[in-house]
DNA sequence: CCGTATCAGTTAACCGCTTCAGTGAACCGC
DNA sequence: GCGGTTCACTGAAGCGGTTAACTGATACGG
């Protein structure tokens, strides 16, 4: 009994049938041969137990079946999402999804990227920290690339899947400035924090328009470190009458805080978060948070990509409006 | 301009160093030559912008530099730990993580794992929907294979971090036994139904030593379609005194159904979750939950791998004891 | 001073599959 | 009945590395 069996090649499968291995390779993939041959042919594969060996397939025809998908922050909520759909979406499909994660900093992202292309990734799906490298453009020009939340620059990718941020920041401070506010802090997140995401640029043009006073300050995403930036806003001499979070975990920490000062959500603040976490509705009080439909982003990512790897390119860019999700986080202020 | 620059390869680097291909793939991986050979490669290698080809080298060596994570089901809150976890535990490692995700499917999960053996990875992390399936055998035989969770029938895995449900079990209900719940109901998972994970069992034994009475009904994993069950617990005839969910993400289920029924926590009903998701404790109550210490699995689950990849095995089986995060959630009976 | 290690490199055979160019044979229209 | 296609398949050259076996030098112990 041998403790490693050695697995089939295409050769045996080729002895086993009288035919070439060349002819196995064409039979196995339904192509140039004839129907009866092919029969033949996966007969013989099942009896041998051979199954094709994937990295000979890569590294001989420069392709792998794989699509990549690099993450810039796996902890975020949404790439999560992003993660399960494009696996999810692939079920069935004799597809992989190839899950790296750059934790956040840009340089690995570039190293992922480069790391992905060398293992012949059929595509590419990426939330790019920074949209402008110029590893992108070299990227696109040789595999499809799907980008999210940002157009890469320069570089002709298959497709971007972009959010309207702008949009976003006007629906929630309206909001807040329609119940009355003209004091508020904006929390943004550190991923929020690269040159192309003028995050702050949006708040101060709206603030700016609306009239209110804003105060931006940059914080950590997930809500237990976010929680002591929030107290530092909070205890603040004059205190915003509201909090308008650029994630909603963040506004978890803010509601942290809040517990924490005995401050009362929404009488004494107003917080407004930014995501639509599932979670977010079953807080006390219930958040009201930026719907920028995370799941809708994800299946359109993953359907551009898919129809862009199987050389039917369709849309090659999609932007998904944002909407309000109005709960009872948020009121007139005190 | 060539529109995509072909790579150095291997051939390059050696005419034009004057050396043989051979010498300069041992040299770039600094054995069987010279300080300066070394150095002079590793300039030439510079120069030419050559990076390695980890698909040939992949099909030459037989070993991949990855780390295969298969995940039983990628929503789970306790998994995403997991591949966060690991793909951070290999920064600056030069090693990467393969994260797939088998979406909660048995069958699906075994063909992820030949596909990932078959990807000649260094090694397997893998939480096992069924670990009674004699693949996992076979491939503990052929490479390094840490399980989470349950230990695997027959073949030597290179490690197992398991946790033990019994004692957790156990914790919860002497927990809510000591408060005086004597009909609960528990929501155990669907994640949590493989043959071999006897949480039920574990469940009625307990029961049957405190002298409880149990109805076990199993949930879908997500709060918004657990809710609905629990609905259904909560609205019968004789209502539990308590609920006891096999995650944390059922209880959220628990808790939207009794905000649904207007019942309130802990003092129509008590609810005890399981996890100690990051959220749990800012609910309203706060949750009262089994914290089986996820992160202290994750990190024993990486460190074991990468003890084993790197040929230097040292503990093969970690169990981590479970603890009661007492909280709100909890009280005495109606 | 000889036999034997050791070191630094070389040669060539793979790893298992794909693909390009080529070869008969059958088939086509005219 | 002949030139031209099409079809089904073969042969062999890769893809870009690794590695076992081998070769000369040089070092070393006795």
């Amino acid at each position: 009994m041998p403790r490693q069996r050695k697995r089939a090649t295409i050769r045996e499968v080729a002895q086993a049938t009288g035919l070439s291995p060349a002819a196995v390779s064409y039979a196995l993939r339904g192509i140039q041969t004839s129907e009866e041959t092919q029969e033949r042919v996966r007969a013989a594969a099942e009896e041998l137990g051979y199954e094709a060996h994937p990295i000979a397939r890569a590294l001989a025809s420069g392709r792998s079946g794989m699509i990549g998908l690099l993450c810039g922050s796996l902890e975020d909520y949404w790439q999560q999402s992003l993660a399960v759909g494009i696996g999810r979406a692939l079920v069935g499909r004799d597809r992989y999804a190839l899950i790296l994660d750059a934790a956040g900093d840009p340089a690995r992202e570039l190293a992922l990227a480069r790391r992905l292309r060398d293992q012949r990734v059929d595509g590419l799906i990426v939330q790019p920290l920074d949209p402008s490298a110029p590893l992108w453009a070299e990227l696109a020009d040789s595999l499809p690339v799907v980008s999210i939340g940002d157009a890469l620059h320069g570089g002709r990718s298959a497709g971007e899947v972009v959010f309207d941020n702008r949009a976003g920041v006007t629906l929630a401070m309206e909001h807040l400035h329609g119940l009355g506010h003209r004091r508020v802090a904006v929390l943004t997140s550190t991923r929020a924090s690269t040159p192309d995401r003028p995050a702050d640029v949006h708040v101060n043009a709206e603030a700016e328009r609306l009239g209110m006073a804003v105060t931006v300050v940059t914080a950590p995403q997930s809500w237990a470190e976010a929680t002591e930036v929030a107290l530092r806003v909070l205890a603040a001499p004059d205190r915003p009458t509201a909090v308008f979070c650029f994630s909603d975990s963040i506004a978890y920490g803010v509601y942290a805080a809040t517990r924490e000062l005995g401050l009362s959500v929404p009488g004494d603040v107003s917080v407004c978060g930014y995501d639509d976490h599932p979670m977010s509705g079953l807080l006390t009080p219930p958040l009201t948070t930026v719907d920028w439909d995370i799941d809708g982003i994800v299946r359109a990512a993953v359907r551009v990509m898919v129809d862009a790897v199987d050389g039917r390119p369709r849309r090659r860019r999609v932007v998904r409006p944002p909407s309000l999700c109005i709960r009872d986080s948020t009121g007139p202020p005190p």
